[in-house]
RNA sequence: GGCCCCAUCGUUCAGCGGUUAGGACUCCAGGUUUUCAUCCUGGCAACACGGGUUCGAUUCCCGUUGGGGUCACCA
């Protein structure tokens, strides 16, 4: 049985980098039926506080990281580590020393192997480190507290992880913890080596370059299905063409073996373009309700919301666009008044389609549209000549939604007074 | 600096000795549309460099360069 985990320290904010070997250690996880479990490493006290623990509870939560086991909170085992280490005293791998500097007192050891050692990286490959490359290391401080490397390997030894998925900035210290694992006589897990996120400068995505966190994308507006497909294809693919997948998919092609070694960028522009892709693909009543957070009473009016729904990669463009349906003192562009109202001709035309609205006992949207097609007809002019201005009139923007759905949806009160009332402003 | 990792279009992911080096995002052009978005078609754009190995290297090996990681009583 295979049985990955997640073990990030809380700080409050969730790192997408985090949250992405999140990601591979599920999808591993389930693509093999094995288990997935969490553990959280709060020895930090300063920082490890209740909500920041409930901050990346949610953001596994929202991503639908689900463990297959109660978290285990790393600050619980501490006596089971200190016990470890005496172990490790009495069996020769480890001695005391003091080590002057900072501490007080002597501290525990941890004596490196006289080997040299190798180990086969799951995406990486053969990873050698020479016995000469490799230095002792604390294990427990001198004020009797436990360091990460020991808490770290004895805690995947409790779990029964048999998979470490883990950034590619721990390649050094899993030389020590392998040596820690037969020190300790436990089974030696299996590595992979995830490459880092970077930046546009190359260098690891941090808090600076904006977006470094989970809930940013979330309050942005980034869906969950969004962040989840778009981080998992940062460093995997599934070996053919596919990008947007369903999770189970994912689930089916994902392995470590076809993960990257090498790092890459977030690229917002299409992570933006895949959510516009997941948005299209909604439910309508699951966008109404996105819309009806933006606009309140938006979400009522299924109608205006597909108009909407093929139009928005992020649920804050639902506002701009809906404002005029709602708002009757929209602004006139400037460019756009200047460009097609202002001409002759126009406003003559804006008040025979009028009249023409006018008569129209329906204003349902093939009513409103055979009037549009009757008028132009009739009186031998172009689209370009009637559609523009009356969309112009009745939203002060040049472009929109099909103009037809868009006066049904305003209803014909509205559109005659906003007709009237842009005549009576620029004519 | 020592040790380690990495290197294909601007970005991302394919390619795993012989390909017109492919897909996606972005950008550009055209089509559809009253407009915009969607959608469709087409286009621009890459194997870091130098040596090997081989009949043949983007692909294997070595080196150079460049980038990154790591060298704590942090995790």
């Amino acid at each position: 049985m295979i049985r990955t985990r997640f073990a990030p320290s809380p700080t409050g904010s969730v790192h997408i980098g985090n949250m992405r070997a999140a990601i591979f250690n599920w999808l591993y996880a389930r693509h093999t039926g094995g288990e997935f479990l969490l553990r959280v490493e709060d020895t930090d006290r300063e920082r490890s506080t209740r909500e920041a623990i409930d901050t990346l509870l949610k953001a596994m939560d929202w991503l639908g990281l689900s463990a297959d086991e109660k978290p285990l909170y790393q600050s619980t085992r501490m006596e089971a580590h200190l016990a470890a280490a005496e172990e490790l005293l009495a069996s020769g791998h480890a001695y005391k020393e003091d080590k002057g500097g900072l501490g007080q007192g002597d501290c525990v050891l941890f004596k490196m192997p006289e080997k040299d050692m190798v180990f086969e990286d799951e995406i990486k490959g053969k990873l050698k480190k020479k016995a000469a490359d490799t230095q002792d290391f604390v294990i427990v401080r001198s004020d009797g507290t436990p360091v990460f490397h020991l808490a770290n390997v004895l805690d995947d030894i409790e779990q029964g992880i048999t998979h470490v998925i883990r950034g590619d900035d721990h390649i050094e210290n899993t030389y020590r913890h392998i040596a820690l694992y037969k020190a300790l006589g436990a089974a030696v897990p299996k590595f992979a080596h995830l490459p880092m996120i970077i930046n546009a400068q190359g260098k690891p995505y941090s808090k600076r370059d904006g977006d470094a966190f989970v809930g940013d994308f979330k309050e942005k507006g980034f869906l969950d299905e969004t962040l989840f497909n778009y981080l998992a294809l940062l460093g995997w693919s599934p070996g053919d063409d596919r990008e947007v997948m369903t999770r189970d998919e994912m689930i089916a092609a994902f392995d470590l073996s076809s993960c990257k070694s090498s790092p890459a960028q977030v690229d917002l522009r299409k992570l933006q373009w895949m959510n516009g892709e997941y948005i299209r693909a909604m439910k309508p009543e699951a966008f109404a309700e996105i819309a009806e957070g933006e606009v309140s009473d938006l979400g009522k009016n299924l109608a205006l919301c597909g108009l909407l729904q093929s139009r928005v990669k992020l649920p804050s463009e639902i506002g701009p666009a809906a404002d005029f349906f709602f708002n009757d003192d929209y602004e006139y562009n400037a460019k756009a008044v200047k460009k097609k109202l202002l001409k002759d001709g126009v406003f003559q035309t804006l008040e025979k389609i009028a009249e023409r609205f006018q008569t129209l006992g329906n204003f349902d949207e093939p009513t409103v549209d055979k009037a549009l097609h009757d008028f132009v007809e009739e009186n031998g002019v172009g689209f370009g000549a009637v559609m523009p201005p009356v969309r112009i009139a009745v939203s002060g923007q040049q472009s929109g939604p099909d103009l037809a759905p868009v006066l049904a949806i305003l209803g014909k009160e509205k559109v005659l007074s906003r007709i009237a009332k842009t005549i009576q402003k620029f004519g």
